[in-house]
DNA sequence: TGAACATTTGAACAACTATTCAAATATTCA
DNA sequence: TGAATATTTGAATAGTTGTTCAAATGTTCA
């Protein structure tokens, strides 16, 4: 059913076209927004922010993110279970840090973002 | 309340005072979640997608991402309110394009993530 | 102006998700 | 082993959000 009144109708047949041919299928769409899903957050962002910084068990992160032990429990799981972070148990403590590179830049572009257009948002 | 209990309490108050240090208001950490926010949908990353191959009207958006135009307005809406795509009135059309290139960097940066560990999540 | 096309909007519903509290599980050490 | 510390888990709830359908608004052109 293609539009036959659009009058832009042959220059966007080339995005359509273009479009058409690098799409990626349903699931990997998906899997690309469960990126941004797990850092959608402002909960998890804090954690994300604060092991930038450097390791921290749990009862750090909630005090650095001003929220429960509890509630940054659940919050690490997603993290860990979309292997933004990793853990490591040393004595009775576990030490969160941050597992992949990538979160690093996408959080550093999201703060540049904020700096750049922030004001106005 | 300090932890007086966790082993590590000396390791950690160095990340901890860095993470409070560097702390971003509660305010600026939801501005930053709100661009990870808009991007966390798979209609609406559907449409970002598209539009990095070129400018198109609701009607071939609704097409590409095989949606109704009403749903994928709707998504427009957001994505135009977060200052993600821009508006531009042609004839009977309105098209839509890309407005921020950190948003770009951002997907492309997600896209390569996914290729990288997307095999494995 | 009115008919046809194109897009937006509002309301309603269903699905999802973050938070809280209480209870369960690990780990260490006396 | 049992007490103390540290973390995780499950269930319940409240708030948010994407989709759908119908109706409204814009735009062009005869």
């Amino acid at each position: 059913m293609p539009n036959m009144y659009c009058e832009r109708e042959k220059e966007h047949l080339q995005s359509v076209q273009r479009a058409k041919e690098g799409v990626l299928s349903h699931t990997d769409v998906q899997k690309m927004c469960k990126i941004f899903q797990v850092l959608a957050d402002s909960t998890r962002m804090k954690i994300v922010l604060a092991l930038m910084k450097g390791e921290m068990c749990v009862y750090h992160l909630a005090e650095v993110c001003d929220a429960t032990v509890s509630g940054v429990s659940h919050q690490l799981r997603i993290l860990r279970d979309n292997g933004i972070v990793r853990t490591r148990r040393f004595g009775k403590n576990v030490e969160y840090s941050i597992a992949d590179d990538h979160v690093r830049e996408m959080v550093d572009l999201a703060v540049t973002h904020l700096s750049c257009v922030g004001a106005t948002l």
